[in-house]
DNA sequence: CCGATCTTTCAGAAATTTCTGAAAGATCGG
DNA sequence: CCGATCTTTCAGAAATTTCTGAAAGATCGG
């Protein structure tokens, strides 16, 4: 029976290993790819990489943590945990007893996707708006058909886009709840 | 009279002349802006340039016209042009009794809108998608905590994407004048 | 105030992306 | 088939972005 308790017990500290590494493996895999995504979103790679990381945390990590899981120098963790910190996607956690700060990440989709989204708004929705609105009105006065068709160019777009930018702000300020009620009318 | 008439037939010329400058001001502003926005799209500079510079064009243009135009080598226009054909973003007009290849842009909002947001699903929905479905299924075995975590934050976040994707298809599909009555309830 | 520990900044290096210009390839009329 | 004209490709250059590592700055307990 001793011998039978043993190796019960050896088998499941195997498990639990095997099982540690899987989940390892998995995370890794997680955080590379988002990394490799995030250029694409116009992301840089470890910003995206330290997003994947923090949102899959446990714990709060140290900018230590993140360096030594990344293999990144401390001027890059520091500089994109910022930056992160910045976007709001993540947030400084103070422990007690601890001089360290640490990091966790907003881990509910509907709160990432809205953070997202206003940050997009800002940096591509509204210089946008700001060009279009400021070539309308230079050529508004102009008569010939070259000039009128411009004006009118320009106006179609910044209707679009500030249409756009207004749908926006709305599906944002919706709760989570909400919004997918009013999803479901719309794909049913 | 005679002087009168050739008096106001140079004003007119001036009043033609100071418009057709500042039209042309404006679309060369509208295209170094909108080329610069690009880069915040994570779409090329020059390629945003060229896609204004033909959007804002009162006649289909040659690849020789745009090197002009943007000052950039024959290469960088061809492939640039070429891309955005890729996308759909502009078309290949043939002329009779002409060899050279003349670019004309889709002006329709609608449509450009549409051909973005494909753009950008394929780039950078579907890849997140695969991943995060990949993660969750590697996942879907583990029994600690943390893998079950794990693979809870894998299945919410692929839910959202797939949602998000489905709402892309959806309202891409529709009319611009259904879209636009839809929004208007959403708005109202 | 001092040393220890942690955070922040930034000049130059490295990596990545974009562009040039020339050469090769395609297609046309004759 | 030939020369003229236009398109395509791509190696290396240039521009841009990102990263490193070290130095400077901040904050704490004692």
């Amino acid at each position: 029976i001793k011998f039978l308790v043993f190796s019960n017990f050896q088998y499941l500290l195997k498990t639990v290993n095997a099982e540690a590494e899987k989940l390892k493996q998995a995370r890794d895999e997680f955080v590379a790819q988002w990394g490799a995504l995030g250029t694409q979103w116009g992301i840089n790679r470890t910003m995206a990489q330290i997003h994947a990381l923090l949102m899959t945390a446990p714990q709060p990590m140290t900018t230590d943590d993140v360096m030594e899981d990344l293999e990144i120098s401390r001027g890059n963790a520091h500089t994109n945990l910022k930056e992160l910190v910045a976007w709001g996607l993540i947030r400084v956690v103070v422990k007690k007893g601890e001089r360290r700060e640490f990091f966790e990440a907003e881990k509910d989709v509907w709160q990432i996707f809205t953070i997202v989204a206003r940050e997009r708004k800002r940096r591509e929705i509204e210089p946008a708006l700001a060009i279009l609105s400021k070539c309308a009105e230079e050529s508004s006065g102009i008569k010939s058909p070259e000039g009128v068709a411009f004006y009118e160019q320009m106006r179609a777009l910044e209707d679009f886009v500030g249409f756009a930018s207004k749908m926006s702000d709305r599906i944002s300020s919706m709760k989570h709840g909400f919004a997918l009620q009013m999803a479901a009318k719309l794909l049913g």
